[in-house]
DNA sequence: CTGAAAGCGCTTACAG
DNA sequence: CTGAAAGCGCTTACAG
């Protein structure tokens, strides 16, 4: 048997009460007291049991991090992000990648209801019904998930317009776009809108193709695309596993970036694990992790949050625009 | 207040201990009294708390996973499948990212301790107490940490051999080692033996550089290596961060690849992120970390466990050689 | 400043 | 097959 409060309250002689109020700090403790208990703990190598506090305080000081996919670079610096952020506020991140597995993402509205995890960041696809989601404390990335769910997204909007009128600058005159489709109301689909209206602003053509695309099919879809609009001179990609397709794509037939075809992606800079910088809209990510990760806490402690918070992009240039 | 197993038993009109047989599905309950409680669980939207009964059996569920960061593809892909395994057990999975700082390895020792969670996967790099590491279900990549925790780790001294084989068959003569020295004992530290012996076998110089690098210096140690070594032909990188850093810095200063110099590396092919085919080791990391995961819980539970597990390579050819 | 006691929500021998 | 009771290791009014 590991040793308990009570034992560190026999061996210093005070209740085990006191040995409580020295564990946490309080500074009612008569000093002296305070050191017995002290040494007592040190002798007796005590270490007290989280299992037990956790149940009487009804906290668990975890959240859950659902992410579709933990290996894929825009998720995990995310992640990194959100682990380092709860972990200054006293939280453990448990990870959960739910592989686009709609179970494994109701699954953690379980884990809170059976108090596992006090709370979740949710990056997701799928949908849920308002009464599973009724009273917990969730925080999204970019997705609507009923009124009263918070989220953190990026200008979406404005970052693209940006993104395709730079195209057009660079001289581009067929310009295609191609997104994954999510599968419930997303801050991603104003990418698309914003695509559109600049093209119709410009009296361009539009050429589009926003599918529902789960990881691992961007290939298929990439191929699709560049088969329908093989005369395209510029392209806007909206997400870095489908820029990273789209250009492997375009290199094996033969087309030259940036003099063939100019790409803009939104995300596409991960330095660390790839030396070549695509045109992009970079996302906020330790930001956007570590806002909603603020979110989350607030929501979790019941105080007043935002619903929507929005941060900003930034355009980088790259080596796949003139 | 939530509505607990107290409140299932006076609905339906039993005691709370056959409410609990019934949550846990033991099949010593009378089929009409397990539907009465099933259905009073329906009405009042009954969940068990998880925090109550990790209490009282004494086992939280959870295991720790600490990586040196987790926005690395190894680390990441690794991370997805210690994930994947832990669920199928039931286990839940805290990540933690150490980024390098030896406290927050410690830490987990001391989660381990106060019974946040059962016990850890470690991969990374500091040594610590075997005092500490007393009584502490934890099993290791590649590192040793004593003589009684288990580890899971690759054929790295053969498959190097292999390696630095084929470099010399495809005609190099001014072969390169750079590698990172790890803080403790590692199996990781038979690449840079193997490298030597192999070198000497076919009287070939040695031209090595093995430092304690940490996340984010490649660069410079890949700057220094190739102004010592500015003649290699060929050159083995002990990791994947190295190796991209060495493939970026070979090409700044004009070398083409495979002509001018040709690289294999240990790790290298994370498709998922990288269009580019490295030649190189490739480490068996699905399996690695279900291995581990495994080894772990087998150890939770007290059962008896092999101190070693190591795990065959493979050999992958790409664009960076002849 | 501190102790005795109740209680967090479960599980599990024990007895029937 | 099932109930009453003890207990997991803490925290926290309450009373002094």
């Amino acid at each position: 048997m590991a040793t308990t409060i009570k034992d560190v309250a026999d061996y210093s002689g005070v209740g085990i009460g006191t040995v409580s109020r020295v564990i946490n700090g309080e500074k009612s403790v008569k000093p002296a007291t305070r050191e017995k208990v002290r040494n007592a703990m040190k002798v007796l190598q005590f270490t007290p049991n989280d299992m037990a506090s956790r149940l009487r305080r009804n906290e668990t000081r975890c959240i859950a991090l659902l992410v579709p996919v933990i290996n894929h670079p825009f998720f995990a610096k995310f992640a990194y992000y959100v682990e380092d952020e709860a972990d200054k506020f006293g939280y453990s991140t448990i990870l959960v990648s739910s592989q686009q597995r709609v179970q494994k993402e109701t699954d953690i509205i379980g884990r809170i209801h059976r108090r596992e995890v006090d709370g979740a960041v949710f990056v997701t696809h799928f949908s849920h019904s308002e009464e599973e989601l009724k009273d917990c404390p969730i925080v999204s990335i970019d997705r609507h998930f009923g009124d009263d769910m918070p989220f953190v997204t990026s200008d979406n909007y404005s970052a693209t317009c940006r993104a395709v009128e730079y195209l057009i600058e660079r001289g581009c005159k067929d310009i295609g776009y191609i997104g994954s489709k999510p599968l419930v109301f997303s801050e991603v689909m104003e990418r698309e809108r914003a695509y559109r209206d600049t093209m119709a602003k410009h009296n361009l053509p539009v050429k589009a193709v926003n599918e529902i695309i789960l990881h691992g099919e961007e290939q298929k879809v990439v191929r699709d695309f560049l088969d329908k609009y093989s005369d395209i001179d510029g392209v806007f990609a909206s997400g870095y596993s489908l820029a990273q397709s789209l250009y492997g794509e375009l290199i094996n037939r033969g087309k030259r970036i940036p003099d063939d075809v100019q790409m803009v992606s939104y995300d596409g800079s991960f330095g660390q694990w790839n030396n070549r910088n695509f045109t992009c809209v970079e996302q906020p990510v330790e930001q956007m992790a570590r806002e909603v990760v603020k979110i989350l806490i607030k929501k979790i402690k019941g105080e007043d949050v935002e619903i929507r918070t929005e941060l900003k992009t930034e355009f980088v240039t790259g080596m796949t625009t003139k």
